[in-house]
DNA sequence: ACCCAGGGTCATA
DNA sequence: TATGACCATGGG
């Protein structure tokens, strides 16, 4: 189980980070669509906008301008197509009934059904999966690879689907609140430290991290 | 000035 | 399958 080990010195650590950070589930998946390969502080100035706008519901932003909504999401990069991606998945999110509609699917039939919406990939998805309809679902991102890497437990060339599996299959039998709190612990961790190299002399998990200071 | 952030799509080989 | 271009703002 060397998965919680690292788990139980990153909770140690920081404690519990009670992810993710907002109101409704909706929000959490707008969220999830503006963070990406985006700083979150940047996202909370546009999730700001968007409700001072009062427009922070599906029927809202689908009836917005392009341009309008475009506005809004400037401070989170990417504004045109993420104007865009948010539109199709509000489309997507009220042909399907809503929040009530889409939690009575099983979890990989879900997923899919994410992953049908264009500009939801599988971070993305899992991320929604996990933080909105709160799913046993464990999400990759670069972070993740590069700790798990550094720490010498997994191997370079795995894609998305298969570090899924590998997480899920060795913590199959745990609750979800690990799920929920061990992905927003590696964000937290590679955030504080592990940008910075000197720091891994103070780092938890210096005792079992291959990493030896060097950049990898 | 440069780098990258809680990614994803699309075109090309 | 696997790269590369593209999207774009803001903080370090």
């Amino acid at each position: 189980m060397r998965l919680k080990s690292v788990y139980k010195s990153l909770f140690k650590k920081y404690g519990a980070q009670h992810w993710w950070p907002a109101e409704s589930p909706f929000e959490v998946m707008v969220g999830a669509i503006l963070t990406q390969n985006t700083a979150w502080s940047n996202v909370e100035k546009a999730l700001s906008n968007i409700k001072q706008a009062g427009a922070l519901s599906p029927h809202t932003i689908l009836k917005t301008e392009h341009e309008d909504l475009a506005s809004w999401l400037r401070p989170s990069g990417y504004f045109n197509i993420k104007a865009i991606r948010l539109k199709s998945f509000c489309r997507w999110y009220i042909q399907h009934d809503l929040y009530d509609g889409l939690k009575r699917q099983h979890s990989l039939k879900l997923r899919e059904l994410l992953l049908s919406v264009k500009g939801i990939g599988p971070e993305t998805a899992d991320d929604i999966l996990l933080y909105a309809f709160n799913r046993k679902i464990f999400v990759i991102d670069a972070y993740t690879r590069r700790i798990f890497y550094r720490l010498g437990i997994v191997d370079e060339s795995l894609d998305y689907e298969n570090l899924r599996s590998l997480f899920e299959n060795e913590l199959h039998s745990e609750e979800i609140k690990l799920f929920n709190e061990f992905h927003a612990l590696i964000v937290i961790h590679a955030k504080q430290v592990c940008k910075k190299k000197p720091d891994c002399e103070s780092c938890c998990l210096r005792s079992i991290c291959q990493c030896k200071g060097l950049t990898v």
